[in-house]
DNA sequence: CGCATAATTGATGGTTATCAAGACCAGTGG
DNA sequence: CCACTGGTCTTGATAACCATCAATTATGCG
């Protein structure tokens, strides 16, 4: 990805081919930019949604709490990711957004896809699609918290993590940086974040992953990709049935 | 509902007016059938998902395996749901479909909705916002897996079953048949059958539900909802960004 | 009635939650 | 330079919840 490239292009580009129209639309999605602090809450949930967010660098999550203070992390978000399209569904959203890291979102309205729309059918079809797999990886990660045990769930969302993370970066290998801490990983899978350090600790001693400087190293991804039963929805799309460019 | 119109269409009139064109449009969703007998697979995972389906009538579910046989099942269908929407993001299924009772299945080609996409902006917004809405129920869902206890899953199985069926069913109180027996309950929810069995018995005991001649009964809705923080996502959706008919 | 499937019930064990104490680490200020 | 601080991670002890196993009862159907 060249510098100046928009990680959204980059992206998209990865599915079909963007003719200019389709580059000018993402275009306007990306003209405005907000900062935000690390641990911030970027939109509390109950709040109307009437925004989505590219974000353009930096991590971020989406949680639904229960009224005793349980919580469960819905999704966790990267550069060229598009925030939001669930609650477009919604008169108010159902999640709380945070950021991790310090973040650069670009926020724009919903009536923005209406434009897409009615402008251009494949990015239509594109963005609907990718709402879909979203959706298939939700449907992983129930089979995950339905009927994994804990090895298997870290397993899984370390996998989940650094294959979403392959998507932009093509470079990257099995080390990554992971900026969550153990309580927020546990929110994800279901777990408290003592059982999350045990797990990993174990991980470790059997030498499938390891860890340095803050960095997660993935030592023997197959057998991880087999504990888990991990499928990478990332790479194959169908968009053979989009209508002609 | 009246006897001859179709589920499908019945369904979506709830959300926006359906003109003359995204009828028509409707009409050929539904001009194949296909009937099948009870417990039997409409679909294996790993086939190629070049259809949808319509459910005219009965009961169905989907379901992912792993390995060693652990299951999940991931959603259930009644008369007027469109299943396989997620499929089309990929080559091959990802799901199992099951019959649970006798049903009648219009199935129709991927390539209609690249039809509807082309021909009626306002029912691609809407089948967008349905498969969208679909998945804030699926993070509801991995709320319910990640975090509440046999109890609060079993409460929320059974609201979310009964909220489904008051879309087309208008009429429909607090009874109705459930045809899932405890396994598939057990699946959907995370649990094995012995723990529904017992959870179900002890919500009967404390007169939160009932059971009679194959029928449940929610004998105190308020508390079960209150119970499991049960948010109906069914009822309203945030049309109001479509693009005008 | 007899058979198959499903549901119930009790006993036991395993996994994870909970609680609590201590270690580690980075940043801050004396 | 070092003590202090807040956050995070680690580790062990205990308890709760659910899975597993197994036997019995109920239900539905030919």
């Amino acid at each position: 990805m060249s510098e100046n490239e928009s990680c959204l292009v980059s992206k998209l580009s990865n599915y079909i081919d963007l003719d200019q129209t389709d580059f000018d639309f993402l275009t306007t999605l990306e003209e405005e930019e907000e900062d935000f602090p690390p641990r911030h809450v970027v939109r509390a949930a109950g709040e109307e949604s009437d925004y989505l967010y590219v974000v353009k660098s930096g991590w971020l999550f989406s949680d639904i709490e229960l009224v005793d203070g349980r919580r469960q992390v819905v999704q966790v978000y990267n550069a060229g990711d598009i925030i939001g399209m669930p609650d477009i569904a919604l008169h108010r959203s159902a999640l709380n957004l945070h950021s991790i890291t310090d973040v650069v979102l670009c926020p724009f309205p919903k009536q923005h896809l209406d434009k897409i729309i009615t402008g251009s059918k494949r990015l239509s079809a594109l963005l609907f699609t990718l709402s879909l797999r979203d959706q298939v990886i939700f449907t992983d990660k129930l089979r995950t918290l339905g009927r994994m045990n804990a090895r298997e769930r870290i397993a899984w969302f370390l996998l989940d993590i650094v294959h979403r993370l392959r998507i932009t970066n093509r470079t990257m290998t099995d080390t990554f940086r992971l900026p969550m801490n153990q309580t927020e990983i546990g929110d994800a899978m279901g777990l408290t974040s003592v059982t999350v350090s045990k797990t990993m600790m174990q991980l470790q001693l059997d030498k499938l992953i390891d860890r340095r400087g803050g960095n997660i190293i993935l030592c023997d991804e197959k057998a991880l990709r087999e504990m888990c039963d991990y499928i990478d929805r990332y790479r194959d799309m169908d968009t053979s049935w989009f209508p002609e460019a």
